[in-house]
DNA sequence: CGTCCACAGGAATGACGGGCGG
DNA sequence: CCGCCCGTCATTCCTGTGGACG
């Protein structure tokens, strides 16, 4: 049996890992600057009692838009104006109207921190408490297109702005989603897209600048081989020009060293690594799944794996595309296995919705019918990652939330 | 040409749980 | 402690779409 003391005193590659987690700030955020810059611009009269426009801001995963804005946020808070406030709201998890006012109110009033509250009372609340300190209230709305009734609460947060006699709302909206443009209705569209901003992926040249200077904090001196950081960044920029991707392989990479015993990181750790990253990051997004979401994916797994019912091969050009019909058979079949009642296929069409959301699907419709209306289901990873991952959680279950009721 | 199939997604409903005021 | 309000989630019911089929 080792001791602590003998597992931390093991030589590590590392530094100071936390450099190399997607959440770290660095102090300098290389090819970002005339981003940062645009930013600071537009929410600038705030700390001159004046109201900021709204901002719109695009750009896929990892290409710096949350790190951006929160170091612009630092920056504001740092100017110490009792007038001019800003508050983070991540959408992933304050998802409706209801939980991002609730979420605001309770970052400056934090009495009101407890449920049960109605939505009026919590925005009458916060309307009182800007008029009165006559605040410039700026609202970062990250992930934005995860808030389900989105028109609604545009909606309340401009409306805001008529009612109030002193101090203002602005927001800035984050999204990696192009498309969900579209399912505003137009009032709000023109009220979020007053000013807009796109953030253009990270060519390889550039990432390997970003991950230079984070192995440069995170790893020890010369731990590194440049010709592996090099690597990782042409491995990310042919993938998606994800930087959070590229971080994670070169901690990966890192660990992989550390577990055997080398002084250095080089290219072979980090073809190792790759194996493994693409199924740590579907694992991170799954295990928060609800189980019934989780079945359904399995479901979508072993259909794939198994092949399907309607499919011939190649009749709709690709051959690996699924139907719904047949996802939510196996999806009963199942909760028969696992003794869960099954949700009706209502609630799945639901739920395939929101799994494309998190893009561990991809929905696309058939358009010139199939079947009428029908949309082709793929997985956005391999099919024996998702279903081993799976299995792994439903079998040794739930840490949280156990005590819920399952069945009825 | 009408009907049916297989699906999409809107609206209404009801169970549930937290928190309030009395 | 009870009844009530509120938000959330799943179910039920329903209308709409468009190719296939008789």
């Amino acid at each position: 049996m080792p001791s602590f003391d003998e597992i931390l005193s093991k030589p590590t590659v590392f530094l100071d890992r936390d450099a190399l987690s997607p959440n770290y700030i660095p102090e300098i955020l290389p090819f970002r600057e005339k981003e940062i810059e645009k930013i600071m611009k537009v929410i600038s009269p705030a700390l001159n009692d004046q109201q900021p426009h709204n901002l719109f801001i695009y750009g896929k995963t990892g290409t710096g838009k949350t790190a951006s804005v929160k170091h612009v946020m630092v920056k504001f808070i740092d100017m110490g104006k009792e007038t001019a406030k800003m508050c983070y709201v991540n959408c992933r998890m304050y998802n409706t109207r209801y939980r991002v006012v609730q979420k605001i109110a309770k970052t400056f009033m934090p009495e009101l921190n407890k449920s049960g509250f109605g939505l009026p009372f919590l925005y009458e609340k916060l309307l009182k408490w800007i008029n009165k300190k006559k605040i410039r209230l700026v609202i970062v709305l990250d992930e934005i297109d995860m808030v389900k009734d989105l028109d609604d609460l545009l909606y309340s947060l401009t409306r805001a702005n008529d009612e109030l006699k002193n101090g203002s709302v602005s927001m800035i909206g984050i999204s990696n989603k192009l498309s969900f443009k579209d399912s505003l209705d137009s009032r709000s569209k023109s009220s979020l897209y007053e000013t807009e901003m796109i953030f253009a992926p990270y060519t390889a040249v550039q990432l390997q600048v970003i991950l230079k200077q984070r192995a440069v904090i995170g790893f020890k001196k010369k731990a590194v081989t440049d010709s592996a950081i090099n690597l990782v960044a042409a491995v990310t920029a042919q993938e998606t020009g994800d930087a959070r991707y590229g971080l994670r392989l070169l901690l990966r990479a890192g660990e992989i060293s550390d577990d055997k015993n080398k002084s250095k990181v080089t290219d072979k750790e980090v073809v190792d690594a790759r194996r493994s990253v693409e199924e740590d990051l579907a694992a991170e997004i799954i295990s928060t799944l609800p189980e019934h979401q989780q079945l359904v994916l399995l479901a979508i797994a072993n259909l794939m794996l198994e092949g399907s019912r309607y499919r011939k091969i190649g009749e709709y050009g690709e051959n690996d595309v699924l139907f719904s019909g047949e996802v939510y058979e196996m999806y009963e079949k199942l909760c028969k296995k696992y003794s869960k009642h099954p949700r009706t296929s209502r609630w799945l069409r639901d739920y395939l919705n929101d799994l494309e959301m998190l893009g561990l699907i991809t929905l696309s419709a058939s358009g010139r019918g199939v079947r009428g209306h029908t949309r082709f289901i793929k997985l956005g990873y391999p099919p024996e990652s998702i279903r081993r991952v799976v299995l792994r959680l439903l079998n040794k279950p739930r840490m949280f939330e156990s005590h819920k009721m399952t069945g009825r």
